[in-house]
DNA sequence: CTTGACCTTGTCATGATGTCAGGGTTCAGC
DNA sequence: GCTGAACCCTGACATCATGACAAGGTCAAG
Protein backbone atom coordinates (compact mmCIF):
# COMPACT_ATOMS: atom_id res chain seq x y z
CA UNK A 1 0.00 0.00 0.00
CA UNK A 2 1.78 3.53 -1.10
CA UNK A 3 1.20 6.57 1.27
CA UNK A 4 -1.81 8.02 -0.82
CA UNK A 5 -4.03 4.46 0.13
CA UNK A 6 -2.95 4.34 3.64
CA UNK A 7 -3.51 7.75 4.08
CA UNK A 8 -6.74 7.71 2.86
CA UNK A 9 -7.31 4.26 5.10
CA UNK A 10 -6.12 5.84 8.25
CA UNK A 11 -7.54 9.31 7.90
CA UNK A 12 -4.39 10.81 8.27
CA UNK A 13 -2.66 13.13 5.33
CA UNK A 14 -0.04 11.82 3.36
CA UNK A 15 1.85 15.28 4.82
CA UNK A 16 1.45 14.15 8.31
CA UNK A 17 2.31 10.23 7.56
CA UNK A 18 5.47 11.78 7.06
CA UNK A 19 6.01 14.29 9.51
CA UNK A 20 5.03 11.24 12.32
CA UNK A 21 7.83 9.60 10.64
CA UNK A 22 10.32 12.20 10.65
CA UNK A 23 9.31 12.96 14.36
CA UNK A 24 10.04 9.31 15.38
CA UNK A 25 5.86 8.86 16.34
CA UNK A 26 6.12 5.84 13.79
CA UNK A 27 9.11 3.57 11.79
CA UNK A 28 10.09 4.32 8.72
CA UNK A 29 8.62 1.68 6.31
CA UNK A 30 10.75 -0.25 3.54
CA UNK A 31 10.88 1.39 0.20
CA UNK A 32 10.55 0.15 -3.07
CA UNK A 33 13.46 0.52 -5.46
CA UNK A 34 12.34 3.87 -6.84
CA UNK A 35 11.66 5.11 -3.42
CA UNK A 36 8.19 4.82 -2.76
CA UNK A 37 7.19 3.98 1.08
CA UNK A 38 5.09 0.75 1.35
CA UNK A 39 2.56 0.48 4.37
CA UNK A 40 0.63 -2.81 5.74
CA UNK A 41 -2.65 -2.80 7.88
CA UNK A 42 -0.91 -3.10 10.53
CA UNK A 43 0.90 0.68 9.79
CA UNK A 44 -2.76 1.88 9.08
CA UNK A 45 -3.57 0.61 12.49
CA UNK A 46 -0.91 2.46 14.22
CA UNK A 47 -2.46 5.66 12.28
CA UNK A 48 -6.07 5.80 13.56
CA UNK A 49 -4.65 4.72 16.96
CA UNK A 50 -2.75 8.40 16.93
CA UNK A 51 -5.58 10.24 15.14
CA UNK A 52 -7.47 9.21 18.01
CA UNK A 53 -5.00 10.48 20.69
CA UNK A 54 -4.54 13.89 18.58
CA UNK A 55 -8.34 13.91 18.45
CA UNK A 56 -8.07 14.07 22.31
CA UNK A 57 -6.22 16.76 22.67
CA UNK A 58 -2.60 15.03 23.28
CA UNK A 59 0.41 16.86 21.97
CA UNK A 60 2.71 14.65 19.71
CA UNK A 61 5.26 14.22 22.67
CA UNK A 62 2.14 12.44 25.06
CA UNK A 63 1.40 10.56 21.60
CA UNK A 64 4.89 9.36 21.64
CA UNK A 65 4.95 7.98 25.32
CA UNK A 66 1.13 6.66 24.09
CA UNK A 67 2.42 4.75 21.09
CA UNK A 68 5.54 3.44 23.39
CA UNK A 69 2.85 1.61 25.74
CA UNK A 70 0.31 0.55 23.17
CA UNK A 71 3.10 -1.75 21.49
CA UNK A 72 4.80 -2.63 24.97
CA UNK A 73 2.74 -5.34 26.26
CA UNK A 74 4.49 -5.28 29.95
CA UNK A 75 2.99 -1.66 30.24
CA UNK A 76 1.22 -1.39 33.37
CA UNK A 77 -2.37 0.30 32.42
CA UNK A 78 -1.60 2.62 35.75
CA UNK A 79 1.16 4.36 33.35
CA UNK A 80 -1.73 4.81 30.58
CA UNK A 81 -3.85 6.21 33.08
CA UNK A 82 -2.12 8.23 34.70
CA UNK A 83 -1.02 10.05 31.60
CA UNK A 84 -4.88 10.52 30.52
CA UNK A 85 -5.57 11.93 33.72
CA UNK A 86 -2.66 14.31 33.88
CA UNK A 87 -4.29 15.40 30.27
CA UNK A 88 -7.44 16.21 31.59
CA UNK A 89 -5.52 18.28 34.25
CA UNK A 90 -4.14 20.27 31.43
CA UNK A 91 -7.36 20.65 29.40
CA UNK A 92 -9.61 21.40 32.70
CA UNK A 93 -7.09 24.11 33.31
CA UNK A 94 -7.38 25.41 29.86
CA UNK A 95 -10.83 25.49 29.81
CA UNK A 96 -11.10 27.12 33.20
CA UNK A 97 -8.46 29.63 31.74
CA UNK A 98 -11.24 30.63 28.96
CA UNK A 99 -14.06 30.92 31.06
CA UNK A 100 -12.43 33.12 32.77
CA UNK A 101 -12.00 35.08 29.29
CA UNK A 102 -15.53 34.48 28.54
CA UNK A 103 -16.61 35.44 31.70
CA UNK A 104 -15.37 38.87 31.82
CA UNK A 105 -16.29 39.52 28.68
CA UNK A 106 -19.78 38.61 28.36
CA UNK A 107 -20.39 41.00 31.33
CA UNK A 108 -18.87 43.66 29.80
CA UNK A 109 -20.68 43.09 26.46
CA UNK A 110 -24.00 43.26 28.71
CA UNK A 111 -23.28 46.38 30.14
CA UNK A 112 -22.48 47.22 26.42
CA UNK A 113 -26.06 49.73 24.86
CA UNK A 114 -24.55 48.35 21.20
CA UNK A 115 -25.61 51.41 19.05
CA UNK A 116 -24.36 53.96 17.57
CA UNK A 117 -22.71 56.08 20.03
CA UNK A 118 -18.80 55.69 20.54
CA UNK A 119 -18.68 55.28 24.31
CA UNK A 120 -18.45 51.87 25.24
CA UNK A 121 -17.37 49.92 28.45
CA UNK A 122 -15.14 47.49 26.90
CA UNK A 123 -12.78 49.54 25.25
CA UNK A 124 -12.94 51.46 28.62
CA UNK A 125 -12.34 48.08 30.79
CA UNK A 126 -9.33 47.13 28.29
CA UNK A 127 -7.78 50.93 28.78
CA UNK A 128 -7.32 51.54 32.40
CA UNK A 129 -8.63 48.11 33.94
CA UNK A 130 -6.14 45.89 35.46
CA UNK A 131 -8.21 43.10 36.63
CA UNK A 132 -9.29 40.36 34.13
CA UNK A 133 -5.71 38.85 33.61
CA UNK A 134 -6.04 34.92 33.72
CA UNK A 135 -4.07 33.61 31.09
CA UNK B 1 11.60 56.73 27.34
CA UNK B 2 13.33 53.71 25.81
CA UNK B 3 12.35 50.22 25.10
CA UNK B 4 13.13 48.86 27.22
CA UNK B 5 11.91 51.29 30.17
CA UNK B 6 8.62 51.03 28.19
CA UNK B 7 8.65 47.73 28.19
CA UNK B 8 8.61 47.26 31.94
CA UNK B 9 5.50 50.17 32.13
CA UNK B 10 3.65 48.38 30.46
CA UNK B 11 4.65 44.91 30.78
CA UNK B 12 4.67 43.75 27.38
CA UNK B 13 8.33 42.95 26.28
CA UNK B 14 10.68 44.57 24.41
CA UNK B 15 10.29 41.92 21.89
CA UNK B 16 6.91 41.95 21.24
CA UNK B 17 6.93 45.77 21.22
CA UNK B 18 8.86 45.64 18.16
CA UNK B 19 6.90 42.57 16.89
CA UNK B 20 3.94 44.62 17.25
CA UNK B 21 5.25 47.71 15.12
CA UNK B 22 6.34 45.08 12.33
CA UNK B 23 2.68 44.15 12.42
CA UNK B 24 0.93 47.03 12.55
CA UNK B 25 -0.61 47.26 15.58
CA UNK B 26 1.14 50.35 16.68
CA UNK B 27 2.26 53.30 15.30
CA UNK B 28 6.49 53.65 14.66
CA UNK B 29 8.19 55.77 16.91
CA UNK B 30 10.69 58.49 16.34
CA UNK B 31 14.02 57.01 16.64
CA UNK B 32 17.10 59.09 18.00
CA UNK B 33 19.91 59.62 15.90
CA UNK B 34 21.59 56.34 16.75
CA UNK B 35 18.28 54.36 16.31
CA UNK B 36 17.23 53.70 19.14
CA UNK B 37 12.88 54.02 19.55
CA UNK B 38 11.67 56.92 21.48
CA UNK B 39 8.30 56.55 23.48
CA UNK B 40 5.88 58.16 25.59
CA UNK B 41 3.55 58.09 28.03
CA UNK B 42 0.65 57.60 25.48
CA UNK B 43 2.56 54.77 23.48
CA UNK B 44 2.97 53.07 26.52
CA UNK B 45 -1.45 53.63 27.43
CA UNK B 46 -1.47 51.55 23.96
CA UNK B 47 0.75 48.86 24.66
CA UNK B 48 -1.21 47.91 28.14
CA UNK B 49 -4.37 48.05 25.83
CA UNK B 50 -2.96 45.71 23.51
CA UNK B 51 -1.54 43.55 26.30
CA UNK B 52 -5.43 43.20 28.30
CA UNK B 53 -6.95 42.88 24.82
CA UNK B 54 -3.86 39.72 24.49
CA UNK B 55 -5.08 38.47 28.44
CA UNK B 56 -8.55 38.03 27.18
CA UNK B 57 -8.11 35.66 24.26
CA UNK B 58 -8.09 38.42 20.85
CA UNK B 59 -6.03 37.67 18.18
CA UNK B 60 -3.63 40.39 16.74
CA UNK B 61 -5.78 40.13 14.06
CA UNK B 62 -8.95 41.06 16.42
CA UNK B 63 -6.76 43.61 18.46
CA UNK B 64 -5.70 45.57 15.07
CA UNK B 65 -9.15 45.69 14.76
CA UNK B 66 -9.84 46.77 18.54
CA UNK B 67 -7.13 49.07 18.32
CA UNK B 68 -8.50 50.89 15.54
CA UNK B 69 -11.82 51.28 16.87
CA UNK B 70 -10.18 52.77 20.22
CA UNK B 71 -8.34 55.56 18.45
CA UNK B 72 -11.52 56.43 16.17
CA UNK B 73 -14.11 58.43 18.12
CA UNK B 74 -16.39 58.28 15.77
CA UNK B 75 -16.82 54.36 16.15
CA UNK B 76 -20.14 53.14 17.28
CA UNK B 77 -19.73 50.83 20.37
CA UNK B 78 -21.99 48.34 18.38
CA UNK B 79 -19.03 47.29 16.14
CA UNK B 80 -17.13 46.66 19.49
CA UNK B 81 -19.67 45.11 21.17
CA UNK B 82 -20.34 42.15 18.06
CA UNK B 83 -16.45 41.84 18.03
CA UNK B 84 -16.70 41.13 21.86
CA UNK B 85 -19.34 38.54 21.51
CA UNK B 86 -18.15 37.50 18.58
CA UNK B 87 -14.90 36.49 20.10
CA UNK B 88 -17.37 34.74 23.00
CA UNK B 89 -18.87 32.75 20.36
CA UNK B 90 -15.16 31.56 19.80
CA UNK B 91 -13.86 30.76 23.17
CA UNK B 92 -17.06 28.86 23.74
CA UNK B 93 -16.72 26.43 21.02
CA UNK B 94 -13.15 25.93 21.97
CA UNK B 95 -14.38 25.07 25.52
CA UNK B 96 -17.02 22.77 24.10
CA UNK B 97 -14.42 20.94 22.10
CA UNK B 98 -12.12 20.85 25.23
CA UNK B 99 -15.02 19.67 27.60
CA UNK B 100 -15.38 17.02 25.14
CA UNK B 101 -12.24 15.45 25.43
CA UNK B 102 -12.37 15.64 29.03
CA UNK B 103 -15.64 13.85 29.05
CA UNK B 104 -14.24 11.06 27.17
CA UNK B 105 -11.23 10.76 28.80
CA UNK B 106 -12.48 10.73 31.85
CA UNK B 107 -14.50 8.11 31.42
CA UNK B 108 -12.06 6.47 30.60
CA UNK B 109 -9.78 6.73 32.81
CA UNK B 110 -12.84 5.87 35.29
CA UNK B 111 -13.14 2.37 33.71
CA UNK B 112 -9.31 1.90 33.67
CA UNK B 113 -7.96 0.18 37.05
CA UNK B 114 -4.82 1.43 36.93
CA UNK B 115 -2.94 -0.94 38.30
CA UNK B 116 0.31 -3.42 37.19
CA UNK B 117 -1.67 -5.17 34.56
CA UNK B 118 -1.51 -4.02 30.75
CA UNK B 119 -5.10 -4.70 29.58
CA UNK B 120 -6.35 -1.04 29.84
CA UNK B 121 -9.62 0.60 27.83
CA UNK B 122 -8.20 3.58 27.04
CA UNK B 123 -5.50 2.11 24.52
CA UNK B 124 -8.66 0.11 23.49
CA UNK B 125 -10.55 3.28 22.95
CA UNK B 126 -7.52 4.51 21.04
CA UNK B 127 -7.23 1.26 19.45
CA UNK B 128 -10.54 1.16 18.20
CA UNK B 129 -13.02 3.38 18.51
CA UNK B 130 -14.36 5.49 15.68
CA UNK B 131 -17.05 7.74 17.92
CA UNK B 132 -15.21 10.13 20.08
CA UNK B 133 -13.40 12.22 17.67
CA UNK B 134 -14.66 16.04 17.94
CA UNK B 135 -12.40 18.71 17.15
C1' DC C 1 4.56 6.67 -25.76
C1' DT C 2 1.77 9.97 -23.66
C1' DT C 3 -0.93 11.61 -20.00
C1' DG C 4 -2.48 12.06 -15.55
C1' DA C 5 -2.26 10.60 -11.00
C1' DC C 6 0.79 9.57 -7.78
C1' DC C 7 5.31 9.70 -5.22
C1' DT C 8 9.76 12.06 -3.57
C1' DT C 9 12.15 15.94 -1.00
C1' DG C 10 12.38 20.61 0.22
C1' DT C 11 10.77 25.19 1.42
C1' DC C 12 7.59 28.82 3.08
C1' DA C 13 3.78 30.07 6.00
C1' DT C 14 0.91 30.09 9.98
C1' DG C 15 0.67 32.81 15.58
C1' DA C 16 2.79 34.65 19.33
C1' DT C 17 6.69 34.35 21.78
C1' DG C 18 11.53 33.25 23.62
C1' DT C 19 16.33 33.23 22.95
C1' DC C 20 20.68 33.94 21.08
C1' DA C 21 24.29 36.17 18.29
C1' DG C 22 26.96 39.92 16.63
C1' DG C 23 27.53 44.53 16.82
C1' DG C 24 26.63 49.66 18.11
C1' DT C 25 25.45 53.24 22.06
C1' DT C 26 25.21 55.41 26.41
C1' DC C 27 26.48 56.49 30.81
C1' DA C 28 28.66 56.14 35.29
C1' DG C 29 32.80 55.62 37.75
C1' DC C 30 37.54 55.94 37.81
C1' DG D 1 39.47 60.16 28.48
C1' DC D 2 38.87 55.17 29.06
C1' DT D 3 36.52 51.08 30.38
C1' DG D 4 32.85 48.12 31.51
C1' DA D 5 28.10 47.31 32.25
C1' DA D 6 23.78 47.83 30.69
C1' DC D 7 21.27 49.02 27.17
C1' DC D 8 19.79 49.15 22.09
C1' DC D 9 19.74 47.49 17.10
C1' DT D 10 18.65 43.73 13.51
C1' DG D 11 18.27 39.18 12.17
C1' DA D 12 17.92 34.32 12.64
C1' DC D 13 16.31 30.00 14.69
C1' DA D 14 12.92 27.35 17.60
C1' DT D 15 8.47 26.30 19.06
C1' DC D 16 3.73 22.93 17.33
C1' DA D 17 1.07 20.76 13.92
C1' DT D 18 -0.41 21.53 9.66
C1' DG D 19 -1.29 23.23 4.83
C1' DA D 20 0.32 24.59 0.43
C1' DC D 21 3.41 24.73 -3.15
C1' DA D 22 7.32 23.59 -6.33
C1' DA D 23 10.33 20.82 -9.12
C1' DG D 24 11.16 16.50 -10.49
C1' DG D 25 10.77 11.16 -10.66
C1' DT D 26 7.44 6.95 -11.26
C1' DC D 27 3.69 4.17 -12.55
C1' DA D 28 -0.27 2.48 -14.97
C1' DA D 29 -3.90 2.88 -18.28
C1' DG D 30 -4.93 4.03 -22.80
Amino acid sequence: MNIGEAAHASGVSARMIRYYEKAGLIDAPPRTESGYRHYREQDVHMLRFIARGRALGFSMEQLRTLTDLWRNDQRSSADVKALAQSHVRDLTQRIADLQAMVDTLSTLARQCHGDERPDCPILDALESNTQSGQK
